[in-house]
DNA sequence: CCACAGGACGGCT
DNA sequence: AGCCGTCCTGTG
């Protein structure tokens, strides 16, 4: 395949460091230039910003073009959203300001499910290297510029694994959550695609939650960073309760905050934008 | 040696 | 319903 190259000027609320360091992805890294490199429903990419323009670089399935608005969700007006939620207090106005280039990628379903499931009680960099080795024995290999990029595997590749060789990748504990899921949604006790069309957000965290590993932290996120797209969850993290509690309720001790309370505070304060609020407060509390 | 990391799960009250 | 110990692994 050829190398597409797709430029935008003057673009705004588009930073590669907010957008792939606010915690909703595990496969994009930083390069020594600055710009970042990533795998993406087949894609492998490459996304530099000089100025205030974005040079997207890669070897793509499609249109690049049609790729790039798609997965960095680039129709969205991101300066109004970030307008409203200044609105509602100075904290929220303060992270907006900071994680002003934020955007919430459109990462394919399945991928999401899986790197969420790895996620729990994990940190970070293990999180990647276990996506990435996943990736590498069982994904399909594309080649670019001399070096080797790993497709995340599909559904049918990933079921070739057996808790065993998951086990050997690093998986720990969570190797049968993650062979017990993928047996879920290959037979369709779990159908993806209806997923995708069901329009009742609940009836979509029920069915998230049925799969193993998947619990109410897991959903929320898998229903904000995927192709579900669903803006007003709260994923609530140990860094999201911290905020809270320190912007808000102020309990001398955090872990005794009610989750049920930071949800309903989410909810009246930030209403249908919830789940951007949450990665504005998350990125700037993490990062500052 | 121990604590902890972007939780989930099962077994208790 | 709420609380709490445990779950693999790498890093400090």
């Amino acid at each position: 395949m050829e190398e597409q190259i797709y430029k935008i000027d003057n673009i705004k609320s588009f930073e590669p460091v907010h957008i792939f360091d606010c915690g909703q992805c595990f496969r994009w890294d930083a390069q020594p230039d600055g710009s970042y490199t990533g795998v993406f429903k087949g894609n492998v990419m490459n996304v530099k910003k000089e100025g205030n323009t974005v040079i997207f670089k890669g070897i793509c399935k499609g249109d690049i073009r049609e790729i790039c608005i798609d997965y960095f969700d680039l129709e969205r007006n991101y300066e109004e959203i970030k307008e409203q939620l200044s609105k509602i207090d100075n904290n929220v106005k303060t992270s907006v300001v900071y994680g002003s280039g934020i955007r919430i990628l459109n990462q394919d379903l399945w991928e999401t499910i899986i790197s969420f499931i790895v996620s729990a009680n994990n940190n970070i960099p293990r999180i990647k290297g276990i996506i990435n080795r996943i990736s590498k024995k069982y994904g399909k290999e594309i080649e670019w510029n001399g070096n080797k990029y790993y497709t995340f595997p599909t559904v049918e590749e990933l079921a070739k694994a057996s808790v065993e060789d998951l086990r050997a990748l690093g998986l720990g504990f969570r190797d049968v959550r993650v062979y017990e899921t993928t047996r879920k949604i290959l037979n369709k006790e779990v159908d993806l695609k209806e997923l995708e069309n069901e329009k009742d957000t609940e009836k979509v965290r029920e069915t998230l939650l049925t799969l193993p590993g998947v619990g109410p932290k897991v959903a929320d996120c898998i229903l904000l960073f995927s192709t579900l797209k669903r803006f007003e969850v709260f994923p609530i993290d140990v860094w999201v309760r911290r905020v809270m509690n320190d912007l808000y309720i102020k309990n001398p001790d955090e872990t005794k905050v009610n989750k049920r309370e930071i949800e309903k505070l989410a909810k009246e304060k930030y209403g249908d934008l919830a789940g951007l609020a949450q990665q504005y407060l998350f990125y700037w509390k993490r990062e500052a």
